[in-house]
DNA sequence: AATTCGGGGGA
DNA sequence: TCCCCAGAATT
């Protein structure tokens, strides 16, 4: 895209100026620590500032810096992590501490390129952390810029689009100024989470209203950018069981890779078409942990939506009748008191059926 | 290029 | 309900 120098220069301009009035106090902004930006940034990404905000103190507090998190057990950083989401973003922060600790003797690399090569940084977080910690001129684009670039310059095009992304892409870098990229990042990501939001965007409030297309030739700004429907989400039946055996019950270790990878679970699975949910539940338990249980009564009925799609769990209480003489082979099994439970990571649709056995209402 | 990864809060 | 959030990794 070619812009008038003009469009540049004023842009910025007003958009720092309008920040320095404007941002708001967030913990990250408090110190140039690039541990500190870098962790932020991780935690940021497809999670709202206000979610993010109390995990980013409990996890600097409990690994203030890069070594005491490399020490830490995954269990734990997980555990601090439980309730946030895509927990691959834990698993890649802890196991990229240990990694830096190990090669490149605790230090962050401090360059865009260098960022990329860490597990977990993707363009997004290189620019943020190469600009904000090590003010390095790199555009970041995230949701906010990509819905105000698509305004301000008028780019009607989904950032999913084939080619879309080089288009935003080449539009932020061309919009950065040399100077403060840091701040006018930063400054450009608020502007999107204050004043150009995804809808009634406040246009009388915002520093660009004189040089944005879609203010000045748009009856609805917020047309742009183009919203691409999304498929809806199928539907499973999800039936789990708390074995009781002898005041403790069974939990496991779900894979170190992929949905919840590395969190704790009650046992149970899928229920088939025509089965109930009770001999869902015994075979289900009997068939992983090479147990014998008797299912009892229904202690929860829980919903729970995902990213791709929705789950209705039934949780039953049942009883540890007797075990096979060889093992399960693959299965991490633990069998934990509540309290012993308490400090394991679990995923937020049993960490509701752990609540109802702590408080067994109505 | 598409899909997979969580969970929550606001409209 | 639906949408989308300071995206990255995998297929």
């Amino acid at each position: 895209m070619n812009f008038e120098p003009k469009l540049i220069s004023v842009f910025s301009e007003r958009l720092l100026q309008w920040y320095s009035r404007h941002k708001r106090d967030l913990p990250w902004r408090n110190n140039r620590d690039p541990y500190a930006i870098w962790v932020s940034e991780i935690m940021l990404q497809q999670t709202q500032v206000r979610i993010v905000i109390p995990y980013y103190h409990r996890f600097l507090k409990r690994f203030p810096d890069l070594a005491t998190l490399a020490q830490a057990s995954l269990d734990d950083v997980l555990k601090l992590w439980e309730g946030l989401g895509y927990y691959a973003r834990a698993r890649n922060l802890h196991g990229a501490a240990r990694a830096i600790v190990q090669d490149r003797d605790g230090l962050l690399p401090d360059t865009y390129r260098g960022l990329l090569d860490i597990p977990g940084i993707g363009p997004y977080t290189a620019a943020a952390v190469a600009s904000i910690a090590y003010d390095e001129a790199c555009a970041v684009v995230d949701g906010n810029v990509v819905r105000v670039l698509a305004r301000l310059l008028g780019i009607n095009l989904p950032y999913s689009e084939k080619g879309a992304k080089a288009i935003y892409g080449n539009a932020a870098d061309e919009l950065l100024p040399q100077e403060r990229a840091g701040d006018y990042n930063q400054a450009l990501m608020e502007l999107g989470a204050l004043i150009c939001t995804p809808v009634a965007p406040q246009c009388r409030r915002c520093p660009a209203q004189a040089v944005c297309k879609a203010h000045l030739t748009l009856p609805d700004p917020a047309v742009l950018p183009p919203k691409v429907k999304k498929k809806e989400r199928p539907h499973h039946d999800i039936v789990v069981g708390v074995v009781w055996r002898a005041g403790r019950f069974l939990v496991h270790r779900r894979p170190a890779r992929g949905l919840l990878g590395g969190l704790w679970e009650f046992p149970g699975g899928e229920r088939r078409p025509g089965e109930t949910a009770q001999t869902c539940a015994k075979r289900k338990i009997e068939e992983k942990f090479k147990i014998a249980v008797r299912v009892q009564e229904q202690l929860a009925v829980i919903q729970h939506g995902y990213t791709h799609f929705k789950i209705t769990l039934y949780a039953f209480q049942c009883t540890f009748l007797s075990e096979q003489a060889r093992p399960p082979e693959h299965v991490v099994v633990r069998w934990v008191t509540a309290a012993e439970a308490e400090r394991l990571a679990f995923a937020r649709s049993n960490q509701k059926i752990l609540e109802t056995l702590a408080n067994p209402d109505v």
